[in-house]
DNA sequence: CATATTAATGCAACTTAGTTGCAATAGCAA
DNA sequence: TTGCTATTGCAACTAAGTTGCATTAATATG
C-alpha cells in the first residue's frame, strides 16, 4: 500500500490539486483499518474540522477509484459500499456476524487453479474475483 | 430445486394462503434461468397480467427467504438485488463483463479446506461464503 | 354454501444511498 | 498577484427498498 506522500505527489504530477479535502479523505483512508463507507469517510472529516460535503466525498472516492488509488467494497450483508486503499496484494474478507468486525485474509494461489479449471470446461475467462466468508470471529464464537 | 407443487404445499400446510400473487411470483422463479430482481419479478406478473404491486413483491421476496424457499443474491458490479430458488447444492455464478451474462458453477468441496485453515489459524469459525467470478463467457472472449 | 377470521394487498408517503447541474470558490503556475 | 480551471457546495433529483394503515380476499368451519 503506498504511504500519503506518495499519492499526493502522483496526483500533483498528474496536474490535479491537492484540496484540504482530498488530503483528509486519503489520510483517512490509509488511517483505516477497515474498509470505509462514504458516510463513515465524511463523519470522520467533519469531526476534524475539515469542510466536506457528501457530493464532495462521493465525487472525490470516484476520483480514487478511477485512479485505483482506492477499491470499492460491495459486502453481501450490508446496502452501502466501503473503500479501502489498494493493497499491493489481492486479499479477502472475514465478516463476523457477531460484532460485524472484518479481517483480511490471503489465500490466493489456489484459487487460480478453479480460474484455470472453469476456462478449460466451460471456455469462461475469469479477469476478477469477489470471495468473503462470513462466520463467527474468535471473540464471538 | 423444489418444484412448484412441493413449495405451495408445504406453504399451505404451513398456514400461508396461496394467493395468486405468491403463485406466480414462485412460478417466475423458477421458471426464470438466472437470479431476477424484485423489478424484474414485478414486470414479468404484470406482464401477466397478474395484479401486482411492489410493496407486494417485496414483501413475498422476504417471506420467501425468511422460509428459506429463495435466496438473495448481491452481484458485486450491480446495486440491485437478485433472487434465486434455493438449490439443493451451494454454488457460485460467473459473470461475463461483456454481455451481462450469468452462469452457474459448482466449485465447493476445495473452499472448505480454506475454510478448516482459516479456523486453524485465526480461531474464525466460517458459517457460509460468497464467491463470484467476472470475466468474459466463450461467446464474448 | 355462507361467513368470520386474519393473511395478504395496495396506496401513498418515507428512507437511504448515491447522483447531477450549476454557480461559487480556491489551488497553483506564471 | 492574478487568471485559469479544478474542485466544491447547495439543492433538487433518482433508484431501490420500506412502512403504516385501511381494504380485500383465501380458507377453515359451521
Amino acid at each position: 500500500m503506498k504511504a500519503l506522500a506518495d499519492i499526493l505527489a502522483e496526483l500533483s504530477k498528474g496536474g490535479f490539486r491537492i484540496t484540504r479535502a482530498r488530503r483528509s479523505m486519503i489520510e483517512v483512508l490509509i488511517g483505516s483499518r477497515l474498509p470505509i463507507s462514504a458516510e463513515g469517510l465524511l463523519a470522520s472529516l467533519i469531526k476534524q474540522k475539515v469542510p466536506a460535503n457528501k457530493t464532495t466525498v462521493y465525487r472525490e472516492l470516484t476520483f480514487l477509484k478511477e485512479r485505483r488509488i482506492v477499491q470499492e467494497i460491495q459486502f453481501l450483508h450490508e446496502r452501502v459500499k466501503r473503500y479501502e486503499v489498494v493493497f499491493g496484494s489481492h486479499h479477502h474478507h472475514l465478516i463476523c456476524m457477531g460484532c460485524k468486525s472484518v479481517e483480511d485474509v490471503e489465500l490466493d494461489g489456489e484459487l487460480e487453479k478453479y480460474e484455470r479449471d472453469i476456462m478449460k470446461s466451460r471456455g469462461f475467462k475469469v479477469l476478477n474475483h469477489a470471495l468473503e466468508f462470513m462466520g463467527l470471529c474468535e471473540a464471538c464464537r
